[in-house]
DNA sequence: TCGACAACCTAACGATCGTTCGGTAGACTC
DNA sequence: GAGTCTACCGAACGATCGTTAGGTTGTCGA
């Protein structure tokens, strides 16, 4: 699979019509849903005619597919990455930080793919959907992993809640967290910190 | 504005034409996306033809504008009904269970309704939007005071992000959580004890 | 009994949708 | 320099979209 890089907004244009096709249309898909966005919308904001995205993609929903497909490698390879390089000395509480960290980086770095998870997948044709459901089942099992490796004395009931909460918790941020005005990291630290230690601390 | 009260699917056949409407397209709207769902769809659906819908709405805007109005309706007077019944004793954990509580209740009493704000609010057309956008700022500022209140050695930053986080892995709760599974009280306490006492306490 | 009105209908409008067909221009191979 | 391939284009297809115009039916107050 082609593998779109981070780039900001002004090298898209460096892309070639495959990458730049891929790109755009995740931001607009993200921006304004997957059926709101017409082929033509797509084809207008890569300079291009609504038939010649046929030469690159076989239908809307394949264009759709790969993108889910991106934005899911992209947060799976981030968790591989901090799982690495994670000293074996980290505790609960900092393995767990560095990768909500490496979570919300991925979030925003690849936004438009991985967003379209959040926001979009609801709504995307039933195929599309099964088809992109094993990759999301499997970055699950990693969290699973992960949070019953952390938090030994939570039930898989508490496990099953505290990995949903979190990811509800995580995931939202795209629609609020402006990155321009503070660090993820800064963010994932502040999240785990009050996660960890409890809200009764500030009461 | 018409209420449309908490109803199981099989009595929504009793309700009159509009409500019917109503209920079935915010149902609709839930399941496959606001662009996704033709007005036709919604008309099978309550066995009336298309242009019947028009007898009772302006446009297929105006109906999913009051849709969102009576799902946010729906919150914030549960809000204001588990305020009114708080003893004056509880303290912030009880009076943050009984909030988060009555927030899922309202979230699955008025499922679809409320549920729309959480999946098709990014995509709706925007002029729908900024109509919905000062129901939803009243509805936050509730949430502030409360936590404010509640946790009052908590800075604005961290309010800000307890909100929001908050109020992401509530609302997440609508793609995941089965009420026939198991009680939305029995939810609200695990997710409330564990945010409140924290997450170390089970590492 | 009659008129008014609510609730719903049939039929159709123009616009837009995803998609397809049959090209063309340029680069690269042999 | 003929043949092949990639990348794109113009024009159109049938389907579906939100919406409207102009009925019909039943109820109900005067």
């Amino acid at each position: 699979m082609t593998v779109v890089n981070s780039l900001t907004a002004t090298d898209v244009d460096a892309l070639n019509g495959r990458d730049r096709i891929l790109r755009r249309a995740a931001e607009l898909f993200l921006e304004n849903g997957y059926a709101e966005t017409s082929l033509r919308t797509i084809a207008d904001a890569v300079e291009m005619r609504p038939a010649s995205i046929y030469h690159h993609f076989d239908s809307k929903d394949a264009l759709l597919s790969e993108i889910l497909a991106i934005g899911m490698d992209a947060v799976t390879s981030a968790f591989e990455t901090v799982a690495a390089e994670l000293p074996a000395s980290a505790d609960g509480q900092a393995r767990l930080t560095a990768h909500v960290a490496g979570h919300l980086e991925a979030l925003f770095a690849h936004h438009a793919f991985t967003a379209a998870h959040v926001t979009v997948f609801p709504f995307v044709p039933s195929d599309v959907r099964d088809a992109a459901v094993d990759d999301r089942d499997r970055y699950e099992a990693k969290w699973s992993a992960l949070l019953r490796d952390a938090l030994p004395r939570l039930d898989e009931d508490g496990l099953r809640l505290t990995r949903l909460a979190l990811f509800g918790a995580m995931n939202s941020t795209v629609q609020w967290f402006d990155p321009a005005g503070g660090s993820l990291n800064d963010l994932a630290d502040a999240l785990v910190a009050t996660l960890w230690r409890g809200l009764k601390e500030s009461a």
